[in-house]
DNA sequence: TACACTCTGAACCAATCGGTACAAAGTGAC
DNA sequence: GTCACTTTGTACCGATTGGTTCAGAGTGTA
């Protein structure tokens, strides 16, 4: 049963490929139709509203990955170790399979930063949430959790800064394993050392 | 004696304002224009290849501030733990006053990547480089040398991204005064604790 | 004053932009 | 096969893009 039809999904799917390797402001009509194999017409089927759509439906796309894959499972565990380790693995293997690109980092610049502002703190701010939540369950004092959390997010999307400048997989890799490792050992030592 | 004529500085450093607010991609002819007050016949006076020209002199100027204020500083420093303190000072000073937005790290995204994948790769290497070699010049063994700068540039350049999303200057304040913090605890304990 | 030189504004260009319109092709239910 | 509906390619629109040209204003020197 030979799929011709591309449903929006698929188009979403095509975006977000499109947008991580030329941004939003230089990913244009006639290049995302070019690139994706996707015409004009489909694709102001799927969205009306054109570019803005376009770009709404891929960072809702993204977020909803995230809602999955990483937050939710540290909401539910019970064991925070373990959580933070599944968290290390799965955004490790999320980036380097997509172009070493978060586009919602990526919304922080330019001028479309304030019209995705909203849907760009959330993100950050329930990552950040989420896992300083993770950290205190597992017997960290609250604002040394607070702090844990933001350096670790921090040093994922520097890190993938990084990884792009220096063209180089292992930058980003190395970032991720001592955050890990960093946050193991607060965990390990319950908040107690410096 | 008013100064009634722009030079070329003048105008590098309008350009460098306009492309931290709106981004190479969206800074248009006619939006740089209007936000500096140049006009095009002054822009291709002082930039004969046009916007790669005007992105290649903006760029210049900042790696000439780093390695002036920065890289030079770090690299006759005889004092490695003052000198990591500067560094971190001069740097957060550097950034808030500036849009909080790494040039460098923005030309890591979309299609001019390419383009200026040299200078940018140099300009990180460079720091990370410097800094790596105060570390070792500290005390600290060459290979958590290399390690520990990696980290706290990606934990700078992180935190910038966080800051712009969360829209509070304190994220990167902080982020920046616990990297210091660790550079310096590693630099006390000489590199010999994990 | 006159001169050489630097800087500037405005008119202009082809190419491309994001967006629209719509007829035709594809698809699933009956 | 027919029908309602979804998906698609093409032609087209006005606006804007980056870039060029050039006459002339501004400036310092003598």
């Amino acid at each position: 049963m030979p799929r011709t039809v591309l449903d929006r999904a698929d188009a979403v799917r095509a975006l977000a490929g499109v947008f991580r390797r030329r941004g939003f402001e230089s990913g244009s009509l006639s290049v995302i139709q070019q690139e994706t194999g996707i015409g004009r017409g489909s694709l102001y089927h799927f969205f009306p509203d054109g570019k803005a759509d376009m770009a709404r439906a891929v960072l809702a796309q993204v977020r909803a990955w995230f809602d999955e894959q990483v937050f939710a499972p540290l909401r539910t565990a019970d064991d925070a170790a373990q959580a933070v380790a599944a968290m290390s693995q799965v955004v490790e293997e999320y980036f380097v399979s997509r172009e070493r690109v978060c586009l919602f980092a990526a919304m922080t610049l330019g001028e479309e930063q304030e019209t995705f502002a909203r849907e760009v703190r959330a993100y950050f701010a329930d990552w950040v949430g989420v896992l300083a939540e993770t950290l205190r369950r597992g017997g960290i004092v609250e604002s040394e959790a607070a702090d844990l959390a933001v350096d670790a997010v921090a040093a994922i999307q520097g890190g993938l800064i990084m990884t792009r400048a220096l063209d180089d997989d292992a930058v980003f890799t190395g970032i991720v394993a001592r955050t890990d490792r960093r946050l193991q050992a607060a965990l390990t030592r319950k908040g107690m050392g410096s």
